[in-house]
DNA sequence: CAACGGTTATCTATCAGTTGGTAGGTGGGT
DNA sequence: ACCCACCTACCAACTGATAGATAACCGTTG
């Protein structure tokens, strides 16, 4: 009942590119297992199902992310040093092989996704926004609906890595940053 | 030669309709002819395989967009308030059946997309940053770079649908506006 | 020490359902 | 008689999934 934690990790890794760059759709066993180094049936193994596959994907990636947001607190004492950092994680994505989030990718194809995957992806965004709604609130001090702003920040981010993913072209995520920080929406 | 322009307009329609909601991955010939209320292999009458028909309906839609487009801006004398709709656009599709912007799920599957299919949600993206382009210098006159500004509101606004949409709630997509325009985003 | 038996991790083989796509027929309007 | 619009019937490829074999490992026992 122990289960070989490097075959288990090297799926889940596999998994997490392939749907970052084919979403929950795109992902098949087949493929997968061959980029593993094992066959397809092995991978069952592991996790009874693509659903339960999807959703300890899903679920390993907020937690990654979250533990990444909150790495950028630790390093960065100054919370808007914090918050003019959080592109970094989207950037990342886009500098790994063009990849997209996976929580964008998975809320796009929400209609088509098993409960409980739909339900880590809703956990993902609800991390980013509580971590954004922390950082703005001790940059300006608590403020009415600063949950709404931190919603806003999501999207945007969100929307500027979709945006140069479709053109292959990381320098427009920068531009798209830069304006929403000339605007002020990064403070 | 004529062909029956009734059933090839409803076959674009339904194939519209689901690719907002499953994707281009998740387009499929028999649901599509059953949504028509023909069979399979009649669509392929009017589309000689999946790729045309994928970008024949991206073609469509940016055609559409571009048309609501001009429709604001001769509607709407003032740029600004120009601006202030441009967000209607998206709204609409989630009113809409929560659906989503053709051009955002095409992008997010652009690495499965289909040359010609790529190529028309490219032209979607380009049409919406040329008005954005064109109505934020009418507001401001001509200013450095007033395309990295329509980049960044059509970023923007792209990932408050998706956002909203993943919530199933279409007050988030207006919440988020609100905060773009606070911001000063949207001027 | 060597043989044994069970657990762990993986395999081969196969299935049923779905998909994009094709061949060739049919019926109604002109 | 023709041809437009649509049909039935089918195929090959791919998908998630299951059943059952197998080989390596490992502590226990004769």
């Amino acid at each position: 009942m122990t289960m070989n934690t490097g075959s288990r990790e090297a799926i889940l890794a596999a998994a997490r590119r392939s749907a970052q760059t084919h979403g929950y759709n795109g992902l098949n066993f087949r493929d997968l297992a061959t980029e593993v180094g094992i066959k397809a049936a092995s991978i069952y193994y592991y996790f009874p199902s693509k659903a339960d596959l999807g959703a300890a994907v899903a679920r390993r990636y907020w937690e990654d992310t979250s533990a990444e947001l909150e790495a950028i607190r630790t390093d960065t004492p100054d919370p808007l040093m914090c918050l003019l950092r959080y592109p970094e994680i989207f950037r990342r994505s886009l500098e790994n092989g063009n990849r997209l989030c996976l929580g964008s990718f998975m809320s796009a194809e929400q209609h088509d996704l098993p409960e409980t995957v739909k339900h880590e992806v809703q956990t993902f965004a609800d991390i980013n926004v509580a971590w954004l709604d922390t950082v703005i609130s001790a940059i300006n001090g608590v403020f009415p609906n600063s949950t709404g702003r931190a919603r806003a920040i999501f999207a945007a981010v969100s929307g500027a890595q979709l945006l140069a993913r479709s053109r292959s072209d990381i320098t427009v995520f920068d531009e798209v940053i830069e304006n929403y920080r000339e605007v002020g929406l990064l403070k």
